[in-house]
DNA sequence: CAGTATCCCCTTCGATACTG
DNA sequence: CAGTATCGAAGGGGATACTG
Protein backbone atom coordinates (compact mmCIF):
# COMPACT_ATOMS: atom_id res chain seq x y z
CA UNK A 1 0.00 0.00 0.00
CA UNK A 2 1.39 3.13 -0.85
CA UNK A 3 0.29 6.93 0.67
CA UNK A 4 -1.33 8.69 -1.78
CA UNK A 5 -1.45 11.99 0.01
CA UNK A 6 0.03 12.39 3.73
CA UNK A 7 0.34 14.64 6.45
CA UNK A 8 4.24 14.99 5.64
CA UNK A 9 5.15 17.85 7.46
CA UNK A 10 4.93 16.50 11.32
CA UNK A 11 5.25 13.15 12.68
CA UNK A 12 8.14 10.96 11.40
CA UNK A 13 7.30 7.92 13.22
CA UNK A 14 3.52 8.10 11.96
CA UNK A 15 5.31 7.93 8.12
CA UNK A 16 7.69 5.33 9.16
CA UNK A 17 5.23 3.22 10.60
CA UNK A 18 1.79 3.93 9.42
CA UNK A 19 -1.25 2.36 11.92
CA UNK A 20 -2.81 0.39 9.44
CA UNK A 21 0.76 -1.63 8.69
CA UNK A 22 1.28 -2.14 12.84
CA UNK A 23 -2.33 -3.33 12.54
CA UNK A 24 -1.67 -5.52 9.66
CA UNK A 25 1.56 -7.16 11.38
CA UNK A 26 -0.11 -7.57 14.94
CA UNK A 27 -3.79 -8.26 13.85
CA UNK A 28 -2.50 -11.13 11.17
CA UNK A 29 -3.68 -14.25 11.45
CA UNK A 30 -0.15 -16.14 11.90
CA UNK A 31 1.18 -13.26 14.18
CA UNK A 32 -2.13 -13.88 16.63
CA UNK A 33 -1.68 -17.55 16.72
CA UNK A 34 1.68 -16.81 17.62
CA UNK A 35 1.75 -14.54 19.98
CA UNK A 36 -1.15 -16.55 21.63
CA UNK A 37 0.81 -19.24 21.50
CA UNK A 38 3.69 -17.52 22.81
CA UNK A 39 1.84 -15.89 25.93
CA UNK A 40 2.02 -18.89 28.25
CA UNK A 41 5.59 -18.69 28.75
CA UNK A 42 8.95 -19.03 27.01
CA UNK A 43 8.72 -21.39 24.30
CA UNK A 44 10.72 -22.88 21.25
CA UNK A 45 10.76 -22.78 17.73
CA UNK A 46 9.06 -26.49 17.37
CA UNK A 47 6.63 -25.99 19.78
CA UNK A 48 5.04 -23.14 17.76
CA UNK A 49 5.33 -25.01 14.68
CA UNK A 50 3.16 -28.20 16.23
CA UNK A 51 1.10 -25.98 18.09
CA UNK A 52 -0.44 -23.84 15.42
CA UNK A 53 -2.14 -26.10 13.21
CA UNK A 54 -1.46 -24.95 9.78
CA UNK A 55 1.23 -22.79 9.89
CA UNK A 56 4.72 -23.71 7.54
CA UNK A 57 8.09 -23.69 9.15
CA UNK A 58 8.91 -20.76 6.14
CA UNK A 59 5.90 -18.72 7.80
CA UNK A 60 6.55 -19.59 11.28
CA UNK A 61 9.75 -18.22 10.83
CA UNK A 62 8.83 -14.73 8.56
CA UNK A 63 6.26 -14.09 11.15
CA UNK A 64 8.32 -14.62 14.19
CA UNK A 65 10.96 -12.35 12.67
CA UNK A 66 8.30 -9.68 11.53
CA UNK A 67 7.56 -9.77 15.28
CA UNK A 68 10.77 -9.51 16.42
CA UNK A 69 11.47 -6.65 14.47
CA UNK A 70 8.38 -4.57 15.74
CA UNK A 71 9.92 -5.11 19.37
CA UNK A 72 6.80 -7.75 20.68
CA UNK A 73 8.68 -10.94 20.67
CA UNK A 74 12.37 -11.85 21.92
CA UNK A 75 14.29 -14.38 20.82
CA UNK A 76 17.11 -16.03 22.94
CA UNK A 77 19.40 -18.29 21.50
CA UNK A 78 21.20 -20.79 23.56
CA UNK A 79 24.59 -21.49 22.25
CA UNK A 80 24.22 -25.14 23.46
CA UNK A 81 24.35 -28.13 21.08
CA UNK A 82 21.80 -28.88 19.95
CA UNK A 83 20.44 -25.21 19.49
CA UNK A 84 17.82 -24.15 21.60
CA UNK A 85 16.21 -20.62 20.71
CA UNK A 86 13.48 -19.44 23.02
CA UNK A 87 10.67 -17.08 22.62
CA UNK A 88 9.04 -14.85 24.97
CA UNK A 89 6.24 -11.80 24.76
CA UNK A 90 8.05 -8.48 25.71
CA UNK A 91 5.92 -6.07 27.71
CA UNK A 92 4.10 -4.21 25.11
CA UNK A 93 2.88 -7.47 23.31
CA UNK A 94 1.96 -9.07 26.86
CA UNK A 95 -0.53 -5.89 27.04
CA UNK A 96 -1.86 -6.60 23.52
CA UNK A 97 -2.10 -10.48 24.62
CA UNK A 98 -6.23 -9.47 26.58
CA UNK A 99 -7.20 -7.74 23.32
CA UNK A 100 -6.19 -10.77 21.08
CA UNK A 101 -7.14 -13.51 23.17
CA UNK A 102 -10.28 -11.05 23.41
CA UNK A 103 -10.85 -11.50 19.61
CA UNK A 104 -10.12 -15.32 19.72
CA UNK A 105 -12.73 -15.72 22.11
CA UNK A 106 -15.15 -13.50 20.37
CA UNK A 107 -14.45 -15.67 17.39
CA UNK A 108 -14.97 -19.19 19.07
CA UNK A 109 -18.37 -18.14 20.44
CA UNK A 110 -19.57 -16.82 17.10
CA UNK A 111 -17.86 -19.25 14.65
CA UNK A 112 -21.29 -21.05 14.62
CA UNK A 113 -23.40 -18.15 13.75
CA UNK A 114 -20.87 -17.06 11.08
CA UNK A 115 -21.12 -20.40 9.55
CA UNK A 116 -24.95 -20.31 9.19
CA UNK A 117 -24.70 -16.20 8.34
CA UNK A 118 -22.41 -17.78 5.23
CA UNK A 119 -25.08 -20.42 4.47
CA UNK A 120 -27.69 -17.94 4.82
CA UNK A 121 -25.76 -15.25 2.07
CA UNK A 122 -25.04 -18.07 -0.29
CA UNK A 123 -28.39 -19.47 -0.84
CA UNK A 124 -30.00 -15.88 -0.85
CA UNK A 125 -27.32 -15.45 -3.73
CA UNK A 126 -28.36 -18.36 -5.48
CA UNK A 127 -32.17 -17.56 -5.76
CA UNK A 128 -31.26 -14.46 -6.67
CA UNK A 129 -29.04 -15.03 -9.38
CA UNK A 130 -28.90 -18.95 -9.92
CA UNK A 131 -25.73 -18.55 -10.74
CA UNK A 132 -23.70 -20.32 -7.93
CA UNK A 133 -20.12 -22.21 -8.50
CA UNK A 134 -21.03 -25.80 -8.40
CA UNK A 135 -21.53 -27.43 -4.98
CA UNK B 1 4.12 -33.04 25.15
CA UNK B 2 0.37 -31.31 25.32
CA UNK B 3 0.26 -29.21 28.51
CA UNK B 4 -1.62 -26.39 27.15
CA UNK B 5 -2.69 -28.18 24.21
CA UNK B 6 -5.32 -26.14 23.11
CA UNK B 7 -8.78 -28.44 21.82
CA UNK B 8 -9.70 -26.23 19.41
CA UNK B 9 -7.97 -27.43 16.09
CA UNK B 10 -8.62 -30.48 14.94
CA UNK B 11 -12.28 -31.89 15.15
CA UNK B 12 -13.51 -28.17 14.89
CA UNK B 13 -11.47 -27.64 11.23
CA UNK B 14 -13.53 -30.62 10.12
CA UNK B 15 -16.63 -28.20 9.85
CA UNK B 16 -17.02 -25.00 7.25
CA UNK B 17 -15.86 -22.43 9.68
CA UNK B 18 -11.82 -22.98 10.67
CA UNK B 19 -10.88 -20.38 13.54
CA UNK B 20 -8.05 -19.09 11.84
CA UNK B 21 -10.29 -18.47 8.69
CA UNK B 22 -12.78 -16.16 11.17
CA UNK B 23 -9.68 -14.15 12.48
CA UNK B 24 -8.44 -13.80 9.71
CA UNK B 25 -11.49 -11.94 7.89
CA UNK B 26 -12.60 -10.77 10.81
CA UNK B 27 -8.74 -8.93 12.15
CA UNK B 28 -7.71 -8.06 8.48
CA UNK B 29 -6.01 -4.51 8.38
CA UNK B 30 -9.30 -3.32 6.02
CA UNK B 31 -11.69 -5.09 8.18
CA UNK B 32 -10.86 -3.33 10.85
CA UNK B 33 -11.05 -0.42 9.55
CA UNK B 34 -14.13 -0.78 8.40
CA UNK B 35 -15.60 -2.55 11.16
CA UNK B 36 -14.64 0.55 13.37
CA UNK B 37 -15.61 3.08 10.61
CA UNK B 38 -19.24 1.71 10.63
CA UNK B 39 -19.90 1.37 14.24
CA UNK B 40 -21.13 5.01 14.70
CA UNK B 41 -24.23 4.67 12.58
CA UNK B 42 -25.33 3.27 9.53
CA UNK B 43 -23.03 4.68 7.13
CA UNK B 44 -23.05 4.99 3.10
CA UNK B 45 -20.16 3.66 0.22
CA UNK B 46 -18.70 6.64 0.02
CA UNK B 47 -18.18 7.65 3.41
CA UNK B 48 -16.40 4.62 3.80
CA UNK B 49 -14.13 5.74 1.14
CA UNK B 50 -13.01 8.88 2.23
CA UNK B 51 -13.02 7.97 5.40
CA UNK B 52 -10.39 4.52 5.46
CA UNK B 53 -7.29 6.48 3.90
CA UNK B 54 -5.49 4.32 1.25
CA UNK B 55 -8.10 1.73 0.51
CA UNK B 56 -9.07 1.48 -3.22
CA UNK B 57 -13.09 0.78 -4.07
CA UNK B 58 -12.19 -2.81 -5.23
CA UNK B 59 -11.02 -3.51 -1.58
CA UNK B 60 -13.72 -1.72 -0.21
CA UNK B 61 -16.25 -3.90 -2.21
CA UNK B 62 -14.35 -6.71 -1.74
CA UNK B 63 -14.51 -6.46 2.00
CA UNK B 64 -18.07 -5.56 2.63
CA UNK B 65 -19.51 -8.37 0.81
CA UNK B 66 -17.36 -10.83 2.63
CA UNK B 67 -17.97 -9.14 5.94
CA UNK B 68 -21.77 -9.25 4.76
CA UNK B 69 -21.45 -12.54 3.98
CA UNK B 70 -19.96 -13.43 7.79
CA UNK B 71 -22.95 -11.65 8.91
CA UNK B 72 -21.17 -8.49 10.47
CA UNK B 73 -22.64 -6.33 8.77
CA UNK B 74 -25.97 -5.18 6.42
CA UNK B 75 -26.41 -3.87 4.06
CA UNK B 76 -29.56 -1.79 2.98
CA UNK B 77 -30.48 -0.81 -0.37
CA UNK B 78 -32.92 1.86 -0.70
CA UNK B 79 -34.35 1.72 -4.31
CA UNK B 80 -34.07 5.85 -4.77
CA UNK B 81 -32.64 7.50 -7.52
CA UNK B 82 -29.69 8.02 -7.11
CA UNK B 83 -29.11 5.09 -4.94
CA UNK B 84 -28.07 4.90 -1.38
CA UNK B 85 -26.95 2.02 0.42
CA UNK B 86 -26.38 1.64 3.85
CA UNK B 87 -24.20 -0.43 6.11
CA UNK B 88 -24.77 -1.18 9.82
CA UNK B 89 -23.11 -3.21 12.22
CA UNK B 90 -24.79 -6.06 13.34
CA UNK B 91 -25.03 -6.80 17.41
CA UNK B 92 -22.04 -9.66 16.65
CA UNK B 93 -20.00 -7.29 15.08
CA UNK B 94 -21.40 -4.44 17.90
CA UNK B 95 -20.14 -7.23 20.26
CA UNK B 96 -16.73 -7.22 18.11
CA UNK B 97 -15.83 -3.82 18.16
CA UNK B 98 -14.73 -2.81 21.38
CA UNK B 99 -11.82 -5.24 21.09
CA UNK B 100 -11.34 -3.63 17.47
CA UNK B 101 -10.67 -0.47 19.03
CA UNK B 102 -8.28 -2.11 22.20
CA UNK B 103 -6.40 -3.30 19.47
CA UNK B 104 -6.08 0.01 17.41
CA UNK B 105 -5.99 2.02 20.24
CA UNK B 106 -2.84 -0.39 21.39
CA UNK B 107 -1.51 0.29 18.08
CA UNK B 108 -1.30 4.12 18.10
CA UNK B 109 0.00 3.98 21.60
CA UNK B 110 3.27 2.01 20.36
CA UNK B 111 3.89 3.03 17.11
CA UNK B 112 6.15 5.10 18.15
CA UNK B 113 7.70 2.31 20.48
CA UNK B 114 7.17 -0.06 17.57
CA UNK B 115 9.03 2.43 14.76
CA UNK B 116 12.04 2.42 16.96
CA UNK B 117 12.49 -1.19 17.66
CA UNK B 118 12.63 -1.39 13.84
CA UNK B 119 15.26 0.85 13.71
CA UNK B 120 17.11 -1.11 16.75
CA UNK B 121 16.32 -4.13 14.99
CA UNK B 122 17.41 -3.19 11.43
CA UNK B 123 20.64 -1.77 12.96
CA UNK B 124 21.63 -4.72 15.12
CA UNK B 125 21.11 -7.16 12.31
CA UNK B 126 23.53 -4.43 9.96
CA UNK B 127 25.98 -4.92 12.20
CA UNK B 128 25.98 -8.15 12.91
CA UNK B 129 25.57 -9.91 9.52
CA UNK B 130 26.46 -6.36 7.24
CA UNK B 131 23.62 -7.50 5.11
CA UNK B 132 20.31 -4.88 4.56
CA UNK B 133 17.38 -6.49 4.32
CA UNK B 134 15.94 -6.23 0.62
CA UNK B 135 14.86 -2.73 -0.67
C1' DC C 1 17.05 -28.19 16.80
C1' DA C 2 16.30 -24.17 14.29
C1' DG C 3 16.51 -22.36 10.77
C1' DT C 4 17.88 -20.77 5.06
C1' DA C 5 17.33 -21.15 0.20
C1' DT C 6 14.85 -22.08 -4.03
C1' DC C 7 11.08 -22.96 -7.02
C1' DC C 8 6.62 -21.91 -8.38
C1' DC C 9 1.66 -21.44 -8.01
C1' DC C 10 -2.07 -18.74 -6.84
C1' DT C 11 -4.25 -15.06 -4.47
C1' DT C 12 -4.29 -10.24 -3.51
C1' DC C 13 -4.41 -5.76 -4.79
C1' DG C 14 -4.28 -1.25 -7.51
C1' DA C 15 -5.50 0.92 -11.78
C1' DT C 16 -8.67 1.62 -15.09
C1' DA C 17 -12.91 1.43 -17.51
C1' DC C 18 -17.76 0.60 -17.77
C1' DT C 19 -23.02 0.37 -15.85
C1' DG C 20 -27.78 0.50 -13.49
C1' DC D 1 -24.16 6.90 -6.08
C1' DA D 2 -22.61 2.38 -5.78
C1' DG D 3 -20.97 -0.66 -7.62
C1' DT D 4 -18.97 -4.66 -11.52
C1' DA D 5 -15.31 -6.31 -15.01
C1' DT D 6 -10.82 -7.01 -16.44
C1' DC D 7 -5.85 -6.88 -16.44
C1' DG D 8 -1.33 -7.20 -14.91
C1' DA D 9 2.18 -6.67 -11.18
C1' DA D 10 3.49 -8.04 -6.52
C1' DG D 11 4.10 -11.00 -3.12
C1' DG D 12 2.07 -14.47 0.07
C1' DG D 13 2.63 -19.10 0.91
C1' DG D 14 3.43 -24.34 0.26
C1' DA D 15 6.84 -28.03 -0.94
C1' DT D 16 11.20 -29.42 -0.80
C1' DA D 17 16.04 -29.57 0.03
C1' DC D 18 20.10 -28.16 2.47
C1' DT D 19 23.05 -26.31 6.81
C1' DG D 20 25.29 -24.85 11.37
Amino acid sequence: MSRSHTHVSQEVTAQACPLVEVIDHVAGKWSISILVAAAHGPVRFTELERSIEGISRRMLTLNLRRLERDGLLTRTVHPTVPPKVEYNLTSMARELHSYLTGLVEWAERHRGSIAQARTAYDSTAAATQAGQPHP
